[in-house]
DNA sequence: TGAAATGTTGGGGCG
DNA sequence: ACGCCCCAACATTTC
């Protein structure tokens, strides 16, 4: 008998894990454990986000014979002891390389036998490495190695029937509110893969960047919890590819491959260098003059700068946990470039409102946003809140779905609305400094204020 | 996967 | 006709 210690990997198609599992045994347990710590941890949607996963896989596997085993507590104890339970010769788990994850799988592996599996990205790290054998740490020449690498073409398809499980003590998923615009599901993950490549991919290259389009796969929380693996997207994708002779096609496909590279290239800095997730990745900004701002900080979070751009995705984020990614580099570089204020507050507010948190992908964009991290953006790259409006949300209808306060402000001033004269704002039924704030700080003296402070 | 400051050019108004 | 200035448009550099 053998225990499939479900943690990132809620599906059964393309899962290496659970069919290493049924290779080494007639038996396998399929088990998710709630840990306690991460529980604690306020991510509600996110947390329901996986609850919602956790019951549809739960269905699929009853469907095919088998059943979801659920216990609650520290995995370090949890584990060992449900192993004697039922007599694991092995427990199979796919590898995390969150240094968390790290540290507890070494520690459980230290008194089961725990066998990690290689899957929740493409290439493992440790072979993305340079000729000396040292990992990346900028992007391009990451990527064109990265690329390089061979790896199996065929999807392992999802098992028709599984074993059946022995009685074993299992908790019910807990009440939860249901995330409405992301439907936990793998067939919900692969139906947005397969309708993605087949239409949108075409305008990728030119729509990725627009807020008011749905120009995006919106895939992230799939990816996040595995309900889709990577690599089989990247087959889908390279089958799209194959297909298709239309240049536009082509090239939507590849820049989202590309993105597909991102995430695998902050998943190889976060596992060879656990240590960004204490500090910036660039030794010569660690000791930057942050503002202590907590009235700042949280006019950021509940969306009530005075920017229109930044106001909405912070919104978009508080009501729906997701985030349009051009919106997340434009609120993110307003809270470390305009407001002054530590990265990490942000990354930490990320993490506990992102459907799609996950530790890898969200330290690296905001390293990357504050110029602190590997292939950073330089620090005196700062993002104009009115001009990345202007350019991204040109109609402003991402901002007035958003922020309904605005709905009525005509185009010319829906990024920059503090400028309406008083009669105009009257007309708008809106008053700025009252019911839209008037902006927390000024653009150009801010970007004055952040630029002297890095040069410190 | 920027934006602002500064430099250059060239057309057109005007004395 | 000519020189001068203005300034938009574009290019380059600087942060």
């Amino acid at each position: 008998m053998n225990i499939w210690w479900i943690r990132r990997d809620l599906r059964l198609r393309d899962n290496p894990t659970l069919a290493t599992a049924l290779e080494a045994g007639e038996t396998v347990v399929p088990v998710f454990i709630f840990d306690d710590t991460l529980l604690e941890k306020p991510a509600e949607k996110r947390q329901a986000f996986l609850f919602a996963g956790l019951s549809s896989l739960a269905d699929e596997l009853t469907r095919r014979g088998s059943r979801l085993i659920i216990r609650r507590g520290n995995p370090r104890l949890e584990i060992p002891r449900l192993a004697p339970e039922v007599n694991a010769a092995a427990v199979f788990a796919e590898e995390d390389h969150s240094p968390y994850a790290v540290r507890r799988d070494t520690e459980i592996g230290g008194s089961i036998n725990l066998r990690l599996v290689h899957g929740v990205g493409i290439h493992h790290p440790n072979l993305v490495t340079k000729a000396d054998g040292k990992p990346y740490t900028v992007f391009t020449p990451f990527s064109k190695a990265w690329k390089t690498l061979p790896f199996s073409r065929s999807i392992i398809p999802a098992p028709a029937s599984l074993p059946a499980v022995p009685a074993l003590n299992s908790r019910e998923i807990p009440e939860y509110t249901p995330v409405n615009n992301f439907p936990a599901s793998e067939k919900e993950a692969l139906r947005r893969l397969m309708e993605f490549l087949s239409g949108p991919v075409g305008e990728y290259r030119d729509n990725r960047n627009r807020m008011d389009l749905d120009g995006t796969s919106s895939l992230s929380p799939y990816f996040r919890f595995g309900l889709l693996s990577a690599r089989s997207a990247l087959i889908e994708a390279y089958h799209a590819l194959e297909n298709s002779t239309e240049r536009s096609i082509n090239a939507g496909i590849e820049t989202w491959i590309n993105e597909l590279i991102w995430r695998e290239f902050y998943q190889s800095i976060l596992y060879h260098f656990p240590g960004v997730q204490q500090h910036a990745f660039n030794p010569a900004f660690r000791a930057i003059p942050w503002r202590n701002a907590p009235e700042d900080l949280l006019a950021w979070q509940a969306g009530m700068t005075g920017y229109p751009v930044v106001d909405a995705a912070m919104r978009q984020l508080a009501s729906t946990g997701w985030m349009h990614n051009r919106a997340r580099m434009i609120t993110a570089s307003f809270l470390v470039k305009d407001l002054l204020i530590n990265w990490q507050e942000g990354e930490r507010w990320f993490m506990r409102t992102l459907i799609d948190g996950d530790p890898a992908a969200n330290n690296g964009g905001w390293q990357w946003t504050a110029g602190t991290g590997t292939d950073a953006a330089p620090y005196f790259r700062i993002f104009n809140p009115i001009l990345q409006g202007a350019k991204f949300d040109p109609l402003g209808a991402y901002v007035r779905s958003w922020v309904p306060e605005l709905s009525a402000v005509p185009d010319k001033w829906i990024h920059a609305p503090w400028e309406m004269p008083a009669d105009e704002q009257r007309k708008a039924g809106v008053l700025i400094g009252s019911s839209y704030p008037a902006p927390t700080v000024d653009h150009a003296s801010a970007r004055v204020r952040t630029l002297a402070a890095y040069k410190k």
